[in-house]
DNA sequence: ATCCTATTAAGAATTAATCTTAATTAGATA
DNA sequence: TATCTAATTAAGATTAATTCTTAATAGGAT
C-alpha cells in the first residue's frame, strides 16, 4: 500500500475540489490544515471548536459540509467512537485501519486486514461500483469483558 | 451457514434475555413479533409509528431500547439507508449480508462475501474479542453515476 | 476591475436519540 | 394465590447531532 504522505493527500484534496468544480476556499484551507495536524478521531463539532478558541471564523456547518470532501478524496477515513457522533481520523503513515468495538465496555482497538480491503475491491467491482470508502466496525466483547 | 428460523432466532432471543437477567415483558416480545414481519429495512422511529398506529402502547424509548437486544441476538443487522438514523434489518432466510451505497444517487447494494465474514472472525480471534454483529458499508459511485 | 455564482457565517430549526418521573409489571417468594 | 421488589415502562421533556435559512461574502472567469 502507498504511504499517504501530506503532499499528495493534498493533491487529492485539490483533485477532486477541481473534479467537482468546487472552490478551493479559504475555509476548506483552514479545515485541511487543521485536520494534518490531529494525531487522534475526532468529530466535527469538536473540529469546529478548535477553529473557534483559535478565533477563526469557520462555522460548524462549513466544518460538517467539508468532512465528506475529505473523506471521498482520502485524507480521513471513518473511525469509531461513543454514541452517536460521525468520527473520522487522519489517514497517516500507519494507513488505514478498522475497528473492534466491545459493547460492554467501549474498548476500541484498531485492526488492519489486507485481504478484507481485497475483497471489498473485488465485491465493488463485480458490482461496477468505484469504491471510494467504507466503515467496517465489529462490535463484540471483548476478553476482559467475557 | 445455519438458516436463520423464526423458531430459532426466537429462542436466540429469550436466551440472551435470560443470560443478561432481562425480563421477558409484553413489549419486548411484541417488538421480536413485528420485527419477524418485516420484509424491508427499517428505523427505530417507524417501528415506534407502527404500533402507534395499530393502537399498541409501546414507547419510542422502549423500541430504542429493544433494538441493540435484538441485534445481539442475531435477530437483526445494522442496514443502510438515507440519513443519520440507524437502520436495520431482519436477518431472513437469505442470511446476512452487507451494503454498498452510491454516494451520488444513494442506490444501495446487498452483498454477501463469505470470505469477508470468515477473516472476521478470524481478526477478532485473533485480539480476543467474541463478535457479535456487524456494521460495513461500503460507499462509491455506482456504475451509471460514474 | 466587474460580475456571477458558489460558498459562507450565524443561529434557527429539525431530526434522532436519550433521560426523567411516576406508574406498572414480571417473576420471585411466602 | 397473594404479596413483594426491583426492573421496566409510558409519556413527554430534554439533549445531542446535523441540516437548513437568509443575507452577506468571495473565488475565479471575463
Amino acid at each position: 500500500m502507498e504511504t499517504a504522505t501530506l503532499k499528495n493527500q493534498a493533491s487529492r484534496f485539490q483533485e477532486l475540489l477541481e473534479q467537482r468544480g468546487l472552490k478551493c476556499t479559504y475555509e476548506r484551507k483552514q479545515i485541511f490544515d487543521e485536520v494534518m495536524h490531529l494525531r487522534e478521531h475526532f468529530d466535527a463539532d469538536s473540529l469546529y471548536e478548535r477553529f473557534k478558541k483559535r478565533g477563526l471564523r469557520i462555522s460548524r456547518d462549513t466544518v460538517y459540509r467539508t468532512l465528506p470532501l475529505l473523506l471521498e478524496s482520502g485524507v480521513v477515513q471513518k473511525s469509531a467512537g461513543a454514541g452517536h457522533r460521525d468520527f473520522f481520523e487522519r489517514i497517516g503513515i500507519k494507513g488505514h485501519h478498522d475497528h473492534i468495538i466491545c459493547v460492554k465496555c467501549g474498548k476500541i482497538i484498531e485492526f488492519q486486514c489486507e485481504d478484507i480491503e481485497k475483497l471489498q475491491d473485488k465485491v465493488c467491482n463485480d458490482y461496477g461500483f468505484k469504491l471510494s470508502f467504507h466503515d467496517h466496525r465489529l462490535f463484540g466483547t471483548c476478553k476482559e469483558c467475557q
